[in-house]
DNA sequence: TAACATTACGTTAGCCGTAACGATA
DNA sequence: TATCGTTACGGCTAACGTAATGTTA
């Protein structure tokens, strides 16, 4: 059994050319690597080196064993990076969020309930997400939509209103509520990061100019010191969080309106059974 | 870089279940595997046991890893054993032989000539004998014949006829030299390690009775002792190694008559110039 | 003279084995 | 009670760094 310790600097010397630069790049003395150096021969009963007075080089099997101790070193590498990654999956909870409100709510629980795991979220427009459930991408997914799929678990955690905030002076604001048809061709302020709902607005608001905002501050900053309209949800205005001095109203449209469902694979529906009894319908209101 | 002595330590723990059952496979104490196995948790920051008052057992990590340390150690011997494959072929020379005799001759020279290399001979028919040379099997050869091919240096390094030792009596024994087909249906004794010469008797003498010896003191010592005609060959007769009371007629046939041939690739004809140059048309002689 | 490998030497970190302990079946 | 894993402790090996030596370009 060869230590890899000596592999480690028997490759750095391969690759350094001389004791001294390769006891530079390991930290560590030019004595101690010509003693781990004559250890290796010793331990392997083979001669690795042409030793002249002030001058140590490989010898033909010396050469040959420099590529063959990297194939070592590569596979004890490996080794590491394959068990922490092991250890992480087994410690990590994967979501797939298809809009942020979702994401607010749902985090704190699952912080709550797998304490100690590390839950990594993405958010994203969910149409593949069933697929990605599958090849165990993602543990939990909350789609906009039930996928009616046997070997997908789901359940309805609540559902989702969009509204639109406007200026008092705005003759849409006298309405009990809008149409997105309506909106077409204002200036409206939209944050990026909306998962599904990106979609919306090509259909129906062609002419629409969206002031897409990457951050969210920065999004609730403007929509309450401009004068420009901008998109909210029932989630907020259930909480009171009105854009003060606007004026929010309903958007009629179906697609301005959905339902939530959290998902897992149906096979793995007891690992998460803490999260799916703690949830219900009103959960995301 | 995860020590390789560990890895060894965690996979006999794994093969054996208990850490005294490895502790005992490994000849090292049961607390000396505790701590290694502390130690390799600790380096790797990753849990990879579950832990009762008296019972250690791997955890759903410590399974995966065991089969990853596999690998590692894999590589480690590898290593360990391509390396030292290497160096010997550096130090060995192969050489096969057609016939006993060149090889009484040649290897006292090649262990002179290459002293500290080891000489490791093969003899039997010589046959694939160039295509071996090509394929780095054999390093020289003896062929007892030119085989005219231009990857191949060739020198004659002697030659050898074939005689026959037959009681006083025998009616052949009057005869300055014999013919295959006056010994047909004669009892005879015959060294099986003999290379290339095995092909003779079966053209010539169909029946005849071989009395095989695999061992030549057993061959010289029926030699002696017995009534049977036996071969012999000019290279004993011309150091007056005559079978004591018998004669030796020479074999007139031309398949007992042979010359050798020292062969090796021509791209190699440097390193072996030694060799090459110490012999003549009468080394075997 | 500067760069390199090697040798000499004193120090110490880390590993080992023995012994003792606690838990379990 | 026998087996198993862990902790404690004292001893020792083996690897380290510093310093010195010798060689070469």
């Amino acid at each position: 059994m060869i230590d890899i310790h000596l592999l480690e600097q028997f490759h750095t010397f391969a690759e350094c050319g001389t004791l001294s630069a390769a006891a530079e790049k390991l930290h560590t003395s030019q004595p101690a690597l010509t003693r781990a150096m004559k250890k290796l021969e010793e331990d392997l009963g083979v001669d690795l080196f042409i030793r002249s007075k002030n001058q140590l080089r490989l010898n033909e099997t010396g050469l040959h064993a420099a590529k063959y101790a990297r194939d070592v070193l590569e596979a004890d590498a490996d080794f590491e990076s394959k068990v922490k990654a092991y250890d992480k999956s087994l410690h990590t909870i994967s979501i797939g969020f298809c809009a942020p409100v979702p994401q607010i709510v749902l985090t704190p629980m699952l912080n709550t309930i797998f304490e100690g795991m590390t839950i990594s979220a993405d958010m994203t427009d969910d149409v593949h997400f069933v697929k990605r459930l599958k090849k165990h991408e993602y543990h939990l997914a909350v789609l906009h939509e039930d996928p009616k799929d046997d070997d997908i678990y789901v359940k309805k955690c609540g559902h989702e209103d969009l509204s639109i905030s406007l200026m008092p002076g705005d003759p849409l604001a006298f309405y009990p509520e809008v149409h997105l048809s309506d909106l077409d061709g204002k200036t409206i302020l939209l944050l990026t990061q909306i998962g599904f709902w990106i979609n919306f607005h090509n259909n129906k608001t062609p002419n629409t100019n969206y002031l897409l905002q990457i951050d969210s501050d920065s999004f609730f900053e403007l929509s309450q010191n401009s004068n420009y309209p901008s998109f909210s949800s029932s989630y907020y205005t259930s909480r009171g969080f009105e854009t003060k001095g606007k004026i929010t109203v309903p958007i009629a449209d179906p697609e301005c309106h959905t339902d939530y469902f959290l998902a897992c694979l149906s096979s793995e529906k007891k690992r998460y059974s803490a999260l799916f009894d703690r949830i219900t319908e009103k959960t995301i209101n």
